[in-house]
DNA sequence: TAGTGGTCTAGACCACCCG
DNA sequence: GGGTGGTCTAGACCACTAA
């Protein structure tokens, strides 16, 4: 009737309490310091919890809250920068590698990387496992993916399907760098973590992780392929000539 | 030791969902088609819809389902991917650039934008929105800010802070190419759609986006920044310095 | 053991799309 | 108008952490 809707589109609670919080957490929070717990804050606002929650996720779908079963939720430092490409292309295991080994197997790997590695369905590939540290956090988990043709000179293990450790594991990464590097291939897209790379990152199981998926290639075939996830809440993937810093140095000497 | 606790970690309902719905999808649904509506679904998996949509969320995320109100669920199509990034330093507005200029403004950038740029935190900056569209589906949209002393040239519109068109855009774009490209820096992290990208990208508010910002550096500065948002459940970013072509699974899904 | 976030329920109403 | 997904409620219980 009367009623002017001047609202035409009625925003949502949640979105309207998510910018509520966000400035509260600019103006009123410093990083580190812990919430009012969801209850609490939930009455303050005068809705029910199920909606605060989905304020809180999105917030920390940006990287600007940590919640912890728990514990409580508390204001995230601003996400880290992550060097994820550098121009020149490696291979993993090499000298300055930010990786570290933890296992290697032999299986056949998901039908995904498969059609990547243009191997056959159940064709046996090394399967190396890796993590990522960096300022004192997990950062991501990696898969790396070598069929048995890329390297001829490495050994088999006596019993292939035994889970080995992260000797066996520099091998194959030692392996690789007798190979020439041709050239390199790289994607990026959002995924949730599955239950064993969550462990690895410290998150509950479906947690957002941003994907990379790497193509190595030498000797004109795919030579190896990567599949790392990232902590998508914590982490900016950096890609390029300067590693991410604030102030770039002025030299000219990566310039292609 | 004796105490077999075969089920250590009792899954999460909306988890199994997501597996048990995952594995439908591959086998009995093809791209395109519709699912059953949330309310018929939940029932027949005999859980709350609440609990049901967790599920379907979590697919989505992952790329495997698109949800629309008032049309339903519909099977996605793969990911489709779009390059992002090429070995050569080019600015934005060269010949075969992906990006289609819609408008520019004369504004103060967000402060984490004046940051990059090294300006005032109130100096007004031209703010070029492009759009960038594929396989008939908008993909992204991008705001790119370029500080007025990096286009000396450029003559200043009539008034400052009037939405301008495409026209003006264009012109700011063409003034780039004249400067000496030096580098590039890439960073990507994952955020959620603002308002004005969502209606943009023919999604909700919040929607999931990957946000790729990259800094231009010419004459010893940063002469130009790019904000580019990306729908996050249909794109999968390639970073392409490949030394071959590609051959994916049948598909041919790359776009440069 | 007390307190936290995580999961789940059974409803309700709303905004949107289409025939 | 009828059906869809999107939002919201007011509860309940569970899993985890720390004192």
């Amino acid at each position: 009737m009367g009623t002017t809707q001047l609202e035409t589109v009625p925003e949502p609670k949640y979105w309207h309490l998510k910018t509520v919080l966000s400035e509260a957490l600019d103006s009123e929070f410093s990083v580190g310091e812990i919430l009012p717990n969801e209850r609490d804050l939930a009455a303050r606002f005068g809705v029910a919890r199920a909606t605060l929650r989905q304020a809180l996720e999105q917030l920390e779908l940006e990287g600007r809250l940590q919640r912890r079963r728990g514990v409580g939720t508390t204001v995230a430092p601003p996400r880290m920068g992550v060097a994820v490409g550098s121009e020149e292309h490696v291979w993993p295991g090499a000298a300055d590698d930010a990786w570290q080994p933890a296992g290697c197997a032999t299986a056949p790997p998901p039908n995904a990387v498969a059609g990547l590695l243009g191997t056959a369905r159940d064709e046996q590939v090394h399967t190396v496992r890796r993590s990522r540290v960096s300022q004192g956090q997990p950062v991501a988990a990696e898969l790396l993916y070598v069929p048995r043709a890329s390297l001829p000179a490495l050994p088999e293990p006596p019993f292939p399907d035994a889970p080995s450790g992260a000797a066996r594991a520099r091998a194959v990464l030692r392996e690789l760098q007798h190979l020439g590097l041709e050239g390199q291939d790289r994607a990026v897209e959002l995924g949730s973590a599955r239950v064993e790379d969550a462990r690895e990152l410290d998150r509950l199981p479906g947690a957002p992780v941003l994907v990379v998926t790497t193509r190595f290639f030498a000797e004109g075939r795919t030579a190896a392929v990567s599949v790392a996830t990232y902590r998508a809440d914590t982490c900016r993937l950096t890609f390029g000539d300067s590693g991410g810093v604030e102030i770039h140095h002025g030299t000219e000497d990566e310039v292609s």
